[in-house]
DNA sequence: ATCTCCCGCCATATG
DNA sequence: CATATGGCGGGAGAT
């Protein structure tokens, strides 16, 4: 082979040692800069912001200039701002048009800024390669890598020769839907456990010929053609149906995208991922170039992944080390439950814009079955995950070899990782619910003052109180209300038990209210390497350097509502210090590098503010618009999510919080029904006698709220349907009407249970109370008042939201991002 | 040194 | 056959 080498960087000699390929093109070396690229400073936002502007055509820049703007405004600033860190030394200079802005990333930016999110059908857009390619000075391969990525997705597919059709985003969900079943099918949680399994295993016993399982376990591994996953409504006449189009990229991305879709923390390795991908067959295939290229192709993949914002880089760190990973940022994908058709009455609200909603009403109906006899055995997932702990079980007691302990460890963890992930998933609209209320409640009581409050608070407290209060004015709350540093947006968050163990944390600013909880056990390994330690932090680690002198405080979760807010303050600086002995004993924990760590991760729920206007009638095109809007998820104040990132979980020390959301939904059939979740309750809660702690928070906010009278206690595993939905819920004072209120309190939660926080409250009256005079304005005023916070969107913050798709379509819903960081599998 | 990943050769598929 | 696609891996910038 001959030896062509990659010209140098500042190559004005290095033409000579290519091969002349493109005898009439230039040189072809990209020289370094030779033409029109502006001599002026290269970085500047507003060269980039031209350059961005003039490769988008005409109608496209104009319809879409504001969100290009503030698009390629934030995308710029950050990449000025790594740079800044970057060439911290110098005097920050224009760098020489260096290797990243040839990179994958930004083309594909620049490629995507010529194409609108959500096209209507009116605006279909053809996509030239000749054009694009010339347009974006780049050559014909890179396109192609781009273009094989976003067929992958479907969002773009192609038409002939040289020509594709863009379809943007509006087949997100249902190809990540697909994706995401194709993914279970193809059980790439085992493979993934496996493969932890196998690394560890490896690491125990050096050479140890670890093959046991490999074959059982995997048994049908191979459907390693596993074809190009279609989607049905999407055809894709390109002749080329075949060859290549079973082959690598395009394939690869999609089985990429897949790992994230079916793994617990939504976090994939590099490693990892290639390691499946590179078909999982021969385990000791340390076919070292293999990988190597593999590795290649996924950073291709996933820079394409990370323009879109779907996914985006973080690392993690486990005994060996930092580990380049990737985050799913994209919108939730709910799994498939099941398939029967809902009735489509139900959603009379507002039309389907994609399948993804009437699976969300399905999913609702799960999580609040209208006859209270059905409950969550009924769950495939949950049928699933009983049998594969049986089956762990099983294995235990026939494993005569292997250390009990660890095995048992094993299914404890699975058990509680997998079963209360699978329930939190659920519960954690239920929370968000009851934070929701119990905010509205004891904001109305308690006559919080807050200094940011407007004038006429007075005639609707509780709609006009401004967020930023919660942290102080509702520390009773059981959730922990975290404001935003740069926003003031505040979040709430929820820890799992089982990760609540040794908190790491949140980035300063954040004032957390813990609750008190002594025995938060944990899982309590002596096989510390069962679970990976993970950190992740964020790429481009601009964070947490907000506020960096106001220290955390961390409060002893009172009980009683009625605290004043000196005493709070008071309380906060002991929690400070106590803050401080955590961290402290973090720390000897971490140099001990013995014992177990567990990683906060949390639920986030970003009291943002709330989108305006009647999205109920949001057509299609409207919708599409709207969408785009929001799509620069950066600043986006209408963004629902804002997940927790790394950064901020890695300042501080959180004591223990004790949240569990776990204990809400259990009622004693479930509780039959499901044992996982009975037994991570009672890990998570720890056997002592004392009142669970999360039980007694939850009864107080519920009787706080209204849902259940004074005095009455809900067991330790309530059934929420069967909570009577008081009448006198007299938080509804201000619209003069109970019943409607009332109304919508169950609504809310039909909502809340099938797709997050509906901001978008109007909506969903219809779903109950068709002919109930609804009044739009009423509640969206609440709502939005509710989410309102003092401060701006978060500008500046790293945090992605991420929601994408899933927030636009669904209208605005507000899903609470989860965000375990702890490695479920082993 | 390791992590990223750009570049472009060249095998294949397409028309 | 000419082109369009895209697999692939060397090796150079970034860290």
């Amino acid at each position: 082979r001959n030896v062509l080498k990659t010209p140098l960087k500042q190559g004005a000699t290095s033409p000579l040692v290519l091969t002349g390929r493109q005898p009439d093109c230039q040189p072809l070396t990209t020289p370094p800069k030779p033409k029109e690229s502006p001599p002026a400073d290269p970085w500047t936002p507003t060269s980039n912001l031209k350059m961005l502007i003039s490769a988008a055509s005409p109608e496209i820049r104009s319809r879409e200039q504001s969100k290009q703007l503030s698009n390629s405004l934030t995308e710029v600033l950050q990449a000025k701002h790594c740079l800044q860190e970057h060439l911290l030394g110098d005097e920050y200079e224009k760098s020489q048009p260096s290797r990243k802005e040839k990179s994958l990333g930004l083309l594909c930016h620049k490629f995507l800024a010529r194409y609108p999110d959500y096209p209507s059908a009116a605006q279909k857009s053809y996509i030239c390669l000749d054009e694009v390619t010339e347009e974006l000075h780049v050559e014909r391969r890179r396109i192609y890598d781009i273009v094989n990525v976003l067929e992958s997705l479907h969002m773009v597919s192609r038409l002939a020769r040289n020509r594709y059709i863009w379809h943007g985003r509006h087949n997100l969900p249902q190809t990540l839907q697909a994706l995401r079943k194709v993914g279970e099918e193809n059980k790439y949680i085992q493979q993934i456990q496996m493969l932890k399994k196998r690394e560890y295993e490896h690491e125990f016993d050096p050479d140890g010929e670890r093959k046991e399982e490999t074959a059982s376990s995997l048994g049908s591994s191979e459907q390693s053609e596993m074809p190009f996953v279609e989607l049905p409504g999407v055809e894709f006449r390109a002749a080329s149906v075949n060859g290549r189009k079973y082959k690598s990229l395009r394939v690869m991305s999609q089985k990429f995208v897949m790992l994230f879709l079916v793994s617990t923390p939504q976090i994939v390795s590099l490693e990892v991922a290639a390691k499946i991908l590179i078909g999982e067959d021969q385990l000791e295939d340390l076919d070292k170039s293999k990988f190597k290229t593999k590795i290649r192709r996924l950073y291709d993949i996933a820079n394409v992944l990370s323009s879109l914002k779907l996914i985006k880089k973080v690392h993690v760190t486990e005994e060996r080390g930092r580990k380049p990973a990737f985050k799913w940022t994209g919108p939730e994908v709910l799994p498939n439950i099941q398939d029967t058709k809902l009735e489509a009455t139900s959603t009379t609200c507002s039309p389907p814009i994609s399948e993804s909603i009437p699976s969300k009403v399905h999913c609702s109906k799960n999580l609040f079955p209208s006859k209270g006899k059905q409950n969550f055995t009924r769950h495939s997932s949950l049928i699933k995950l009983v049998k594969s702990i049986e089956n762990d079980r099983r294995k235990i007691q026939s494993a005569p070899a292997s250390p009990v302990k660890i095995s048992t460890n094993f299914v404890l963890q699975k058990i509680i990782f997998q079963g209360t992930h699978f329930y939190m998933k659920k519960l954690k609209y239920i929370w968000a619910f009851c934070l929701f209320f119990f905010c509205l409640r004891t904001a109305e009581e308690t006559q919080m003052k807050c200094a940011l409050s407007s004038p006429e608070a007075a005639p609707k407290p509780e709609a006009n109180q401004p967020l930023g209060v919660c942290p102080a004015s509702y520390s009773s709350a059981s959730p922990v209300i975290l404001p935003h540093p740069h926003s003031g947006v505040s979040y709430a968050i929820y820890l799992h038990p089982s990760q609540a163990h040794t908190v790491t944390t949140y980035s300063p600013g954040f004032m957390l209210q813990p609750l008190p909880c002594a025995n938060v056990t944990g899982i309590k390994s002596n096989n510390s390497k069962v679970l990976n330690k993970i950190t992740t932090e964020e790429g481009d680690s601009q964070i947490a350097v907000a506020e960096p002198t106001k220290p955390l405080a961390a409060e002893e979760r009172p009980k009683m509502k009625s605290e004043t807010s000196s005493q709070r303050c008071l309380k906060r600086s002991q929690a400070l210090q106590e803050n401080n002995l955590i961290k402290r004993h973090r720390s000897d924990e971490e140099s001990l590098g013995a014992s177990l760590t567990f990683f906060p991760s949390g639920y986030l729920i970003p009291l943002t503010h709330c989108t305006h206007g009647n999205k109920t009638e949001c057509t299609n095109k409207d919708k599409a618009g709207m969408c785009s809007l929001q799509h620069p998820t950066y600043s986006s104040p209408i963004t629902g999510v804002i997940p927790m990132t790394a950064p901020e979980l890695k300042t501080v020390n959180i004591p223990a919080l004790h949240i569990t959301p776990l204990n809400i939904m259990l009622s004693p059939n479930s509780v039959a029904a499901a044992p996982v979740l009975s037994n991570s309750c009672l890990n998570s809660s720890n056997a002592s006698s004392a009142p669970n702690p999360s039980s007694s928070a939850l009864n107080f906010m519920l009787q706080h709220i209204g849902l259940i009278p004074a005095g009455v206690q809900v067991p330790a595993n309530p059934v929420l349907q069967h909570v009577p939905v008081s009448s006198q819920a007299e938080n509804g004072h201000n619209s003069g009407n109970t019943n409607v209120q009332e109304g919508k309190v169950r609504t809310n939660l039909l909502h809340l249970g099938r797709g997050g926080l509906r901001r978008d409250y109007s909506a969903a009256i219809p779903l109950q109370q068709p002919s109930a005079p609804k009044e739009p304005q009423e509640p969206q005023a609440v709502t939005e008042n509710f989410f309102c916070t003092p401060g701006g969107p978060n500008s500046g913050s790293s945090l992605p939201a991420n929601s994408d798709g899933a927030e636009k379509t669904s209208q605005g819903t507000l899903y609470i991002p989860q965000r375990k960081l702890e490695v479920s599998e082993d």
